[in-house]
RNA sequence: GGUCGGUUGGCCGAGCGGCUAGGCAGCGGUCUGCAAAACCGCGUACGGCGGUUCGAAUCCGCCACCGACCUCCA
């Protein structure tokens, strides 16, 4: 089904309609994680956001090139001289080998994504294995006069760019402002203003991440990476640009620079920004050490956390909220999602066992319609759940006898549903050891149910009851249909 | 301090001028030998004070509170 996308364009501050630059295909471009730490929630949310734009408009008939890249350096621990990189400082007190520790955490990453069922990005590109591309855009931008080189360090001239652009366009922010917040960090001295940033960062002696440049031994910085590789990748132009909200400034305002500068033009059509995640009202993340990683998360294994939440309870979590919108943490708020999904799954599940009728007394068409629309709505997946859970209720009417539906129906139901909850969702079925999944304990659980079947038609309650009470402390739930029983087995 | 955003029923979370959002929890009922599941019904929520309007959770103003960004952060 396909209906006009409508997105939410940070730089406009409105929704618009979405117009790939060459229609059919779209050229998609993510801030992804800098490799010295184990992914938490807050890097789920942009991971789930964007996957599902990707999934959303795959499934819209587009061909989609989708670009999250690895920061594998150049991401210093903060703006000083002496900023140390991210990861060279983790491998300097893991005593490893920096390239250790990014593989090491790449590694951690692409596991957690792909138990959260998200699909890998057409290209990961990393900095370091981008290094002339880097070193090229720096060059451009400095002979197109927007930056000065320093003491074997280039920076970017904020204030000479603001004379030409708008600089802070994207974030709402006015150069005089941000001249005015001047942070006497030590060793700013090379800036001209307080407001530039580094392009290339020359490297001290003892330094084990650095490359031969034009101008020093050095790195290139931070925003340089995402400016190179997406033109590399997607060209001078491109659709969409995602990422958290905390990189609008400055690390997407940087690239917007950098690309005028360098290039002429802006790249970017449409930028997008996924919300944070919060823990009591407050942001989660590294820098306030109250965050909670995915692997403790799937595990239980940390103080907040009452159990263990799985991957596709994570993912339901973050689906039932807007992806503008901050999202607050809580056991409470997780357990629910855990029972919606187990109820929307199982739903899911029954309509290949519904029985058909003559005529639908449900609107399937409709349903399809509602949960389309939603979606091309800047992608709202809450309103699209909230119809999704309309069909499990007719599903569950059905199998209960109060509404019916054709046999057509029924086919075009199941159909949507898997496309939309598997395919556009991303959602999947976890239960390690389902029905099918162990054939001889199917067997002996259907066995000794029968047993009980036999039990309760001679009305030997207390046979019926023991197996039953018996089974389920094994973890075999049992439920009595009309004419025979179902069984599930529990978390 | 500057910029931006938020405040919705027990919890989470949509809605953005009139129409039941939804999920979870709770209550009542149906079904059932009992239970579970499922189904049906129930809550009359929109931070405060004014204003605009026939009508406001939704628009405007003021106030209060919370948060994000302005260093690194998804």
């Amino acid at each position: 089904m396909s209906k006009e996308f409508i997105v939410y364009n940070t730089l406009s501050r409105k929704k618009e309609v979405f117009k790939p630059i060459t229609p059919g295909y779209v050229g998609m471009y993510v801030c992804g994680p800098t490799v010295y730490g184990e992914a938490h929630l807050g890097h789920a949310r942009p991971a789930i956001t964007f996957d599902l734009l990707f999934r959303y408009l795959k499934s819209q008939g587009n061909k989609v090139r989708y670009i999250r890249n690895v920061t594998d350096v150049g991401h210093l621990v903060n703006d000083a001289d002496e900023g140390e990189d991210k990861i060279e400082k983790k491998a300097r007190l893991e005593q490893l080998e920096p390239m250790e520790v990014v593989q090491h955490y790449t590694l951690s990453y692409h596991k957690n994504m792909e138990q959260l069922n998200t699909l890998p990005p057409s290209i990961e590109p990393r900095a370091t294995g981008h290094m002339m591309e880097q070193i090229d855009a720096v060059k451009k931008i400095l002979e197109n006069g927007y930056a000065y080189e320093a003491n074997g360090s280039v920076y970017f001239d904020v204030e000479k760019y603001s004379q030409d652009h708008d600089y802070g366009k994207l974030s709402g922010r006015k150069l005089e402002d941000l001249l005015e917040n001047t942070r006497e960090l030590s060793g700013q001295s090379e800036k001209r203003n307080s407001a530039d940033f580094a392009l290339w960062k020359k490297a001290d002696k003892h330094v084990l991440m650095k490359w031969d440049g034009p101008w020093s031994e050095g790195v290139p910085g931070w925003h340089m990476e995402c400016t190179a590789m997406s033109t590399k990748y997607l060209g001078q132009k491109f659709d969409i640009h995602g990422g958290g909200s905390d990189l609008k400034f400055p690390h997407h305002e940087a690239e917007i620079a950098q690309s005028v500068s360098a290039y002429g033009s802006e790249s970017v059509n449409y930028w997008m920004h996924n919300n944070l995640i919060t823990i009591n009202g407050q942001k989660m993340g590294k820098s306030l050490g109250n965050f909670i990683t995915l692997n403790e998360m799937f595990s239980g294994s940390h103080d907040l956390l009452e159990q263990a939440y799985s991957p596709m309870t994570v993912r339901f979590f973050m689906l039932q909220a807007h992806y503008r919108s901050t999202l607050d943490f809580s056991n409470e708020a997780l357990q629910a999602a855990e029972k919606g999904l187990d109820r929307l799954m199982k739903a899911v599940e029954l309509v290949g066992k519904l029985n058909a009728s003559e005529k639908s007394s449900v609107d399937v068409a409709k349903l399809m319609d509602d949960v389309y629309t939603a979606m091309s709505d800047d992608l709202n997946t809450p309103i699209a759940l909230a119809h999704l859970f309309e069909g499990v209720k007719w599903i569950n009417a059905i199998h209960a006898g109060h509404q019916t539906i054709s046999a057509q129906d029924i086919e075009e139901l199941k159909s949507f549903l898997n496309t939309i909850v598997f395919e556009v969702l991303g959602l999947k079925i976890e239960e390690e050891a389902a029905a099918g999944g162990d054939e001889k304990l199917g067997q002996t659980i259907e066995l000794l149910l029968k047993l009980r079947g036999e039990a309760k038609a001679r009305k030997d309650w207390d046979t019926a009851d023991q197996i039953r009470d018996e089974l389920k402390a094994i973890g075999v739930i049992v439920k009595d249909v009309k004419d025979g029983f179902e069984w599930e087995l529990a978390e």
